[in-house]
DNA sequence: TTCTATGTGTAACATTTGTTACCTTTTAAA
DNA sequence: TTTAAAAGGTAACAAATGTTACACATAGAA
């Protein structure tokens, strides 16, 4: 784990911070598609990406769904922020899209580290500040784009987050995703295909616009 | 102004924090219905807001527009910090909803000031915090609900901050609130009228269903 | 008063998205 | 091998939203 760890922070934070994360952060490996956290759950750490990457969603009380963003290396997830600071409920839902490593910091480490480390604070607030980007990009999304054009962002998005241009993904799957139905992705998959932005096989699909 | 300040923030922050505001803050005081920070644009300093009320928009590339959020007495803005912090261009739009009355502080006391003050710290991560939460709504919004839902949460959320049911605006400015049409926004209104919510009148209308 | 800009009402139609239904193909379990 | 479940294709239609066009009302300027 000392090695992911340096690997993914070193350039951020300095070595007696590393070591304390060392210390007192909890590590854990997850496989791909687990949910990692649920709505209505409360968090009491912090997660620190090593290697993956973890999907985020939004999750209304009708169980409606919409992704907001993926965190990747050297992310953390300011939304648990907010949920552990404020002790209430999650109101995300987060799955790991690949398999993922990551190091879980107890919320207490959080205050004290934002005192004693300029880069901790500095990572904080740069944590904060691309959150709030992403939310930003989230909201263009469904409120300036049509859904041919927030599909193949989607499907560009998830090639690189995946580091494969083959999704293995369904046509359910995307649709949950962009809150529509399945008859709309299969519909506008087909056109993005007779388009050759993508190639479509059974339980898969490749980006070739990337 | 030193009276205003103690209304707004000494249940938040210590006498002594609220000495170093005094002599460091700019006092500002902006008429209703005027930009304060506009797309582009570039900010130094952070607002903490003593009375009055902003409306925060997003703005893309085409000009177009959607509201995010209201500022209020007690509030500062989370989005303006990162561009602070950041050095980076504003991405969103402020104007002011009501006549307007704030204090803005130089982008360096901020971090100063999250050292040395516990209740900053506490008011600075409340802020992003809150900020996140606005935004998930503002998300909730355009994603699950409908153009006749988000039209009466609008109208409801605007005669809270104006403190009166007698809203004065035109149907076009709610239309480049919701990213909408004018027809779109006539046609609604009428409807909400017939079902007995809002009352219609030129240049205004009045929320029945508060 | 007349003129003009702005605001509002509404019809008619286009486009986008959502829904239902039913079919075929593929995969994997029995 | 048979069968059931899951995935995908597509037609037909419904609903929501966007667009264009035009009529009329009102307020304020000339």
């Amino acid at each position: 784990m000392k090695e992911k760890l340096y690997d993914a922070y070193s350039f951020i934070f300095e070595e007696e911070l590393l070591n304390e994360i060392f210390e007192v952060g909890t590590n854990k490996f997850i496989p791909a598609g687990e949910t990692i956290l649920n709505v209505e759950e409360y968090v009491t750490s912090i997660p620190l990406l090593l290697d993956g990457a973890i999907k985020i969603s939004r999750v209304d009380n009708d169980g409606d769904e919409l992704l907001l963003y993926f965190l990747e290396r050297g992310d953390t997830c300011a939304v648990t922020l907010t949920c552990c600071l404020e002790r209430s409920k999650s109101e995300i839902k987060a799955v790991t899209e690949k398999e993922t490593r990551l190091v879980m910091i107890p919320v207490e480490k959080m205050e004290e580290w934002i005192i004693k480390y300029k880069s901790w604070r500095t990572f904080i607030f740069q944590s904060y500040n691309l959150r709030l980007k992403e939310m930003l990009d989230a909201i263009d999304s469904v409120a300036f784009f049509r859904m041919d054009k927030r599909l193949l962002q989607y499907l560009q998005d998830k090639a690189k987050i995946n580091q494969n241009e083959t999704l293995q993904v369904t046509h359910q799957e995307i649709a949950y995703d962009l809150h529509t139905s399945r008859v709309v992705i299969s519909r506008l998959l087909k056109t993005l295909e007779m388009d050759g932005k993508i190639s479509l096989r059974r339980n898969s699909l490749v980006v070739l616009d990337l």
